[in-house]
DNA sequence: GCGTAATTTGGAACGATTCAAGATTGGTAA
DNA sequence: TTACCAATCTTGAATCGTTCCAAATTACGC
Protein backbone atom coordinates (compact mmCIF):
# COMPACT_ATOMS: atom_id res chain seq x y z
CA UNK A 1 0.00 0.00 0.00
CA UNK A 2 0.96 3.67 -0.82
CA UNK A 3 -0.49 4.83 2.77
CA UNK A 4 1.99 2.52 4.42
CA UNK A 5 5.18 3.21 2.55
CA UNK A 6 4.03 6.99 2.96
CA UNK A 7 3.91 6.11 6.74
CA UNK A 8 7.11 4.45 7.04
CA UNK A 9 9.24 7.01 4.95
CA UNK A 10 7.60 9.64 7.38
CA UNK A 11 8.60 8.33 10.52
CA UNK A 12 11.92 7.24 9.39
CA UNK A 13 12.35 10.99 8.42
CA UNK A 14 11.41 12.14 11.71
CA UNK A 15 13.85 9.89 12.99
CA UNK A 16 11.86 7.56 15.07
CA UNK A 17 11.73 3.89 14.67
CA UNK A 18 9.31 2.25 12.37
CA UNK A 19 7.02 -0.28 14.14
CA UNK A 20 3.49 -1.78 12.79
CA UNK A 21 1.66 -0.02 15.76
CA UNK A 22 3.41 3.57 14.42
CA UNK A 23 2.85 2.56 10.92
CA UNK A 24 -0.75 1.57 11.65
CA UNK A 25 -1.59 4.55 13.73
CA UNK A 26 0.03 6.95 11.11
CA UNK A 27 -2.04 5.62 8.20
CA UNK A 28 -5.31 5.34 10.29
CA UNK A 29 -5.11 9.22 10.95
CA UNK A 30 -4.34 9.71 7.21
CA UNK A 31 -7.33 7.90 6.23
CA UNK A 32 -10.24 9.54 9.10
CA UNK A 33 -8.98 13.28 9.61
CA UNK A 34 -10.39 14.18 12.82
CA UNK A 35 -10.97 10.97 13.92
CA UNK A 36 -10.95 10.46 18.11
CA UNK A 37 -8.60 8.12 19.83
CA UNK A 38 -10.93 5.26 20.00
CA UNK A 39 -11.86 5.66 16.31
CA UNK A 40 -8.09 5.69 15.40
CA UNK A 41 -7.88 2.57 18.15
CA UNK A 42 -10.21 0.92 16.12
CA UNK A 43 -9.50 1.27 13.01
CA UNK A 44 -6.06 0.05 13.69
CA UNK A 45 -7.39 -3.45 15.12
CA UNK A 46 -9.67 -3.64 12.05
CA UNK A 47 -6.62 -3.14 9.76
CA UNK A 48 -3.44 -5.05 11.56
CA UNK A 49 -5.09 -6.80 14.51
CA UNK A 50 -3.52 -6.51 18.31
CA UNK A 51 -2.51 -3.15 18.99
CA UNK A 52 -2.52 -1.82 22.86
CA UNK A 53 -4.70 0.81 23.70
CA UNK A 54 -1.50 1.87 25.82
CA UNK A 55 0.49 1.68 22.68
CA UNK A 56 -2.05 3.70 20.53
CA UNK A 57 -1.53 6.89 22.83
CA UNK A 58 1.34 6.72 23.29
CA UNK A 59 2.32 6.69 19.58
CA UNK A 60 -0.16 9.68 19.11
CA UNK A 61 2.14 11.59 21.49
CA UNK A 62 5.16 10.77 19.97
CA UNK A 63 3.84 11.48 15.97
CA UNK A 64 2.37 14.89 17.88
CA UNK A 65 5.20 15.92 19.43
CA UNK A 66 7.56 15.12 16.32
CA UNK A 67 4.86 17.62 14.46
CA UNK A 68 3.56 14.33 12.00
CA UNK A 69 0.13 14.92 13.61
CA UNK A 70 -1.47 17.35 14.78
CA UNK A 71 -3.86 17.40 18.25
CA UNK A 72 -6.73 19.01 18.16
CA UNK A 73 -9.03 19.14 21.08
CA UNK A 74 -12.28 21.41 20.60
CA UNK A 75 -14.14 22.40 23.99
CA UNK A 76 -16.26 19.54 25.52
CA UNK A 77 -14.93 17.07 23.22
CA UNK A 78 -12.12 14.33 23.24
CA UNK A 79 -8.69 14.96 21.94
CA UNK A 80 -8.89 14.32 18.13
CA UNK A 81 -5.97 13.79 15.68
CA UNK A 82 -5.00 14.95 12.32
CA UNK A 83 -2.58 14.59 9.59
CA UNK A 84 -2.46 17.88 7.94
CA UNK A 85 -0.16 19.39 9.49
CA UNK A 86 2.51 22.59 8.47
CA UNK A 87 -0.39 24.70 6.05
CA UNK A 88 -2.57 27.18 7.79
CA UNK A 89 -5.93 26.18 8.31
CA UNK A 90 -8.24 25.90 11.45
CA UNK A 91 -11.72 24.13 12.14
CA UNK A 92 -15.45 24.69 12.16
CA UNK A 93 -17.32 22.59 14.66
CA UNK A 94 -20.88 21.65 14.80
CA UNK A 95 -22.33 22.27 18.05
CA UNK A 96 -25.17 19.34 17.46
CA UNK A 97 -22.99 16.47 16.61
CA UNK A 98 -19.60 17.60 16.93
CA UNK A 99 -18.62 17.30 13.49
CA UNK A 100 -15.52 18.53 12.32
CA UNK A 101 -14.25 20.15 8.78
CA UNK A 102 -11.78 22.07 7.61
CA UNK A 103 -11.26 25.69 6.63
CA UNK A 104 -8.68 27.12 5.08
CA UNK A 105 -7.51 30.97 6.68
CA UNK A 106 -9.55 33.83 5.11
CA UNK A 107 -6.83 36.27 5.63
CA UNK A 108 -3.93 34.53 4.37
CA UNK A 109 -1.04 32.76 5.90
CA UNK A 110 -1.28 34.34 9.25
CA UNK A 111 -4.64 35.14 10.34
CA UNK A 112 -5.37 37.37 13.69
CA UNK A 113 -2.13 36.42 14.42
CA UNK A 114 -1.60 40.25 15.36
CA UNK A 115 -2.94 40.48 19.11
CA UNK A 116 -3.16 43.90 19.78
CA UNK A 117 -1.64 43.62 23.41
CA UNK A 118 -0.05 40.48 23.73
CA UNK A 119 0.93 41.31 27.56
CA UNK A 120 4.23 39.91 27.06
CA UNK A 121 3.66 36.54 25.67
CA UNK A 122 6.02 34.86 22.79
CA UNK A 123 2.88 33.95 20.56
CA UNK A 124 4.10 30.95 18.68
CA UNK A 125 0.57 29.68 17.34
CA UNK A 126 -3.02 31.10 17.02
CA UNK A 127 -5.82 28.63 16.49
CA UNK A 128 -9.06 30.14 15.31
CA UNK A 129 -12.32 27.73 15.73
CA UNK A 130 -15.54 28.87 14.36
CA UNK A 131 -18.27 27.15 16.18
CA UNK A 132 -21.39 26.06 14.60
CA UNK A 133 -24.37 23.81 12.96
CA UNK A 134 -23.38 21.41 9.80
CA UNK A 135 -25.57 21.08 7.21
CA UNK A 136 -27.20 17.69 8.62
CA UNK A 137 -27.85 18.81 12.03
CA UNK A 138 -29.54 22.11 10.27
CA UNK A 139 -31.81 20.34 8.02
CA UNK A 140 -32.45 17.64 10.21
CA UNK A 141 -33.77 20.70 12.91
CA UNK A 142 -35.45 22.06 10.22
CA UNK A 143 -37.51 19.94 8.11
CA UNK B 1 -20.78 44.37 49.73
CA UNK B 2 -21.14 45.24 46.23
CA UNK B 3 -20.33 41.63 44.45
CA UNK B 4 -23.03 40.14 46.25
CA UNK B 5 -25.36 42.38 45.11
CA UNK B 6 -24.29 42.28 41.20
CA UNK B 7 -24.08 38.77 41.40
CA UNK B 8 -27.60 39.21 42.89
CA UNK B 9 -29.63 41.53 40.45
CA UNK B 10 -27.73 39.80 37.61
CA UNK B 11 -28.78 36.21 38.29
CA UNK B 12 -32.52 38.16 38.38
CA UNK B 13 -32.39 39.24 34.68
CA UNK B 14 -31.42 35.95 34.05
CA UNK B 15 -34.69 34.53 35.19
CA UNK B 16 -32.39 32.32 37.84
CA UNK B 17 -33.62 32.03 40.97
CA UNK B 18 -31.29 33.31 43.66
CA UNK B 19 -29.76 31.16 45.87
CA UNK B 20 -26.33 31.51 47.96
CA UNK B 21 -24.27 28.91 46.12
CA UNK B 22 -25.52 30.90 42.81
CA UNK B 23 -24.71 34.02 44.31
CA UNK B 24 -21.08 33.04 45.61
CA UNK B 25 -20.31 31.23 42.27
CA UNK B 26 -20.98 34.15 40.30
CA UNK B 27 -19.16 36.38 42.83
CA UNK B 28 -16.16 34.17 42.77
CA UNK B 29 -15.95 34.13 38.69
CA UNK B 30 -15.70 37.88 39.04
CA UNK B 31 -13.17 37.76 41.80
CA UNK B 32 -10.61 35.45 39.65
CA UNK B 33 -11.01 35.44 36.06
CA UNK B 34 -9.74 32.52 34.40
CA UNK B 35 -10.23 30.27 37.04
CA UNK B 36 -10.56 26.64 37.34
CA UNK B 37 -13.81 24.67 38.72
CA UNK B 38 -11.36 23.51 41.74
CA UNK B 39 -10.78 26.95 42.19
CA UNK B 40 -13.88 28.11 42.08
CA UNK B 41 -15.00 25.47 44.44
CA UNK B 42 -12.20 26.45 47.15
CA UNK B 43 -12.94 29.81 46.96
CA UNK B 44 -16.59 29.75 47.58
CA UNK B 45 -15.64 27.39 50.36
CA UNK B 46 -13.53 29.89 52.10
CA UNK B 47 -16.24 32.78 51.67
CA UNK B 48 -20.14 31.20 52.49
CA UNK B 49 -18.82 27.97 53.50
CA UNK B 50 -20.24 24.51 52.51
CA UNK B 51 -21.19 24.06 49.07
CA UNK B 52 -21.08 20.78 47.42
CA UNK B 53 -18.69 20.01 44.62
CA UNK B 54 -22.18 19.08 42.46
CA UNK B 55 -23.75 21.84 43.40
CA UNK B 56 -20.63 24.21 41.93
CA UNK B 57 -20.53 22.34 38.49
CA UNK B 58 -24.35 22.49 38.14
CA UNK B 59 -24.49 26.41 38.91
CA UNK B 60 -21.72 26.83 36.49
CA UNK B 61 -23.91 25.44 33.79
CA UNK B 62 -26.80 27.37 34.59
CA UNK B 63 -24.92 30.31 34.22
CA UNK B 64 -22.65 29.36 31.25
CA UNK B 65 -26.27 28.33 29.45
CA UNK B 66 -27.94 31.92 30.82
CA UNK B 67 -24.73 33.74 28.89
CA UNK B 68 -23.70 35.43 32.72
CA UNK B 69 -20.18 33.45 32.39
CA UNK B 70 -18.40 31.99 29.45
CA UNK B 71 -16.89 28.86 29.58
CA UNK B 72 -13.27 28.96 28.18
CA UNK B 73 -11.49 25.35 27.60
CA UNK B 74 -7.97 25.88 26.41
CA UNK B 75 -6.46 22.34 24.87
CA UNK B 76 -5.11 20.06 27.37
CA UNK B 77 -6.64 22.30 30.47
CA UNK B 78 -9.72 22.24 32.10
CA UNK B 79 -12.72 24.04 31.87
CA UNK B 80 -12.00 27.69 33.31
CA UNK B 81 -14.61 30.26 33.54
CA UNK B 82 -15.21 34.39 33.11
CA UNK B 83 -17.28 36.81 33.36
CA UNK B 84 -16.67 39.09 30.53
CA UNK B 85 -19.33 37.87 28.50
CA UNK B 86 -20.69 40.04 24.99
CA UNK B 87 -17.55 41.57 24.27
CA UNK B 88 -15.11 40.26 21.70
CA UNK B 89 -12.54 39.20 22.92
CA UNK B 90 -9.74 36.47 23.26
CA UNK B 91 -7.17 34.62 24.73
CA UNK B 92 -3.44 34.06 25.16
CA UNK B 93 -2.48 30.78 26.97
CA UNK B 94 0.88 29.95 28.29
CA UNK B 95 1.96 26.89 27.10
CA UNK B 96 4.47 26.43 30.29
CA UNK B 97 1.87 27.78 33.27
CA UNK B 98 -1.19 27.62 31.57
CA UNK B 99 -1.54 31.18 32.41
CA UNK B 100 -4.15 33.41 30.56
CA UNK B 101 -4.24 36.82 29.53
CA UNK B 102 -7.22 38.38 27.65
CA UNK B 103 -6.62 39.99 24.31
CA UNK B 104 -8.96 42.07 22.37
CA UNK B 105 -9.63 41.72 19.38
CA UNK B 106 -7.21 43.51 16.42
CA UNK B 107 -9.54 43.18 13.50
CA UNK B 108 -12.80 44.91 15.17
CA UNK B 109 -15.78 43.63 16.31
CA UNK B 110 -16.02 40.24 14.30
CA UNK B 111 -12.07 39.05 13.24
CA UNK B 112 -11.38 35.98 11.17
CA UNK B 113 -15.28 35.39 11.26
CA UNK B 114 -15.33 35.23 7.45
CA UNK B 115 -14.38 31.49 6.93
CA UNK B 116 -13.12 31.17 3.31
CA UNK B 117 -15.45 28.31 3.15
CA UNK B 118 -17.78 27.38 5.71
CA UNK B 119 -18.89 23.91 4.44
CA UNK B 120 -22.23 24.80 4.72
CA UNK B 121 -22.04 25.06 8.34
CA UNK B 122 -24.04 28.06 9.80
CA UNK B 123 -21.19 29.21 12.15
CA UNK B 124 -22.39 31.60 15.09
CA UNK B 125 -19.19 32.07 17.02
CA UNK B 126 -15.40 32.15 16.66
CA UNK B 127 -12.80 31.64 19.08
CA UNK B 128 -9.53 32.37 18.74
CA UNK B 129 -6.76 31.24 21.08
CA UNK B 130 -2.97 32.17 21.10
CA UNK B 131 -0.24 30.06 22.32
CA UNK B 132 2.38 31.21 23.40
CA UNK B 133 4.86 31.55 26.30
CA UNK B 134 3.87 34.12 29.29
CA UNK B 135 6.67 37.08 30.57
CA UNK B 136 7.41 34.97 33.75
CA UNK B 137 8.32 31.67 32.11
CA UNK B 138 10.43 33.41 29.09
CA UNK B 139 12.66 34.83 32.16
CA UNK B 140 12.40 31.52 34.09
CA UNK B 141 13.83 29.77 31.31
CA UNK B 142 16.57 32.32 30.08
CA UNK B 143 17.57 33.86 33.03
C1' DG C 1 24.33 -12.10 14.23
C1' DC C 2 24.46 -9.42 18.83
C1' DG C 3 23.79 -6.21 22.32
C1' DT C 4 21.56 -2.14 23.94
C1' DA C 5 17.92 0.73 24.43
C1' DA C 6 13.70 2.05 23.05
C1' DT C 7 8.97 0.21 22.61
C1' DT C 8 4.88 -2.47 23.55
C1' DT C 9 1.93 -4.88 26.78
C1' DG C 10 -1.49 -5.54 30.37
C1' DG C 11 -3.19 -3.95 34.47
C1' DA C 12 -4.34 -0.60 37.43
C1' DA C 13 -4.70 4.12 38.91
C1' DC C 14 -6.04 8.87 38.45
C1' DG C 15 -8.73 13.30 38.13
C1' DA C 16 -12.45 15.80 36.18
C1' DT C 17 -17.03 15.48 35.46
C1' DT C 18 -21.59 13.43 35.60
C1' DC C 19 -25.55 10.56 37.23
C1' DA C 20 -29.28 9.27 40.59
C1' DA C 21 -32.45 9.86 44.46
C1' DG C 22 -33.98 12.28 48.22
C1' DA C 23 -34.21 16.54 51.01
C1' DT C 24 -34.60 21.49 50.82
C1' DT C 25 -35.29 25.97 49.14
C1' DG C 26 -37.05 29.87 46.33
C1' DG C 27 -40.71 32.10 43.80
C1' DT C 28 -45.47 32.88 43.38
C1' DA C 29 -50.37 32.71 43.77
C1' DA C 30 -54.27 32.46 46.97
C1' DT D 1 -48.90 35.87 54.98
C1' DT D 2 -49.11 31.03 54.04
C1' DA D 3 -48.84 27.13 51.30
C1' DC D 4 -47.76 24.98 47.22
C1' DC D 5 -44.95 23.35 43.25
C1' DA D 6 -41.04 23.02 40.87
C1' DA D 7 -36.43 24.05 40.68
C1' DT D 8 -32.29 23.45 43.15
C1' DC D 9 -28.90 21.55 46.59
C1' DT D 10 -26.79 17.45 49.04
C1' DT D 11 -24.87 12.98 49.45
C1' DG D 12 -22.65 9.16 47.42
C1' DA D 13 -21.12 6.72 43.81
C1' DA D 14 -20.07 5.78 38.97
C1' DT D 15 -18.23 6.86 34.40
C1' DC D 16 -15.09 8.35 30.96
C1' DG D 17 -10.77 9.50 28.83
C1' DT D 18 -6.21 9.37 29.84
C1' DT D 19 -1.89 8.27 32.05
C1' DC D 20 1.41 5.59 34.98
C1' DC D 21 3.86 1.33 36.35
C1' DA D 22 6.85 -2.78 35.85
C1' DA D 23 8.00 -6.57 32.88
C1' DA D 24 8.60 -8.63 28.43
C1' DT D 25 9.38 -7.86 23.66
C1' DT D 26 11.23 -5.72 19.58
C1' DA D 27 13.94 -3.01 16.34
C1' DC D 28 18.00 -0.62 15.04
C1' DG D 29 23.17 0.14 14.57
C1' DC D 30 27.60 -2.15 14.62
Amino acid sequence: MTATSDAEHALRGASLRVTRPRVAVLAAVHEHPHADTDAIIRAVRSGTGGVSTQAVYDVLRALTSAGLVRRIEPAGSVARYEARVGDNHHHVVCRSCGAIADVDCAVGAAPCMAASDDHGFSIDETEVTHWGVCPDCTTAHSP
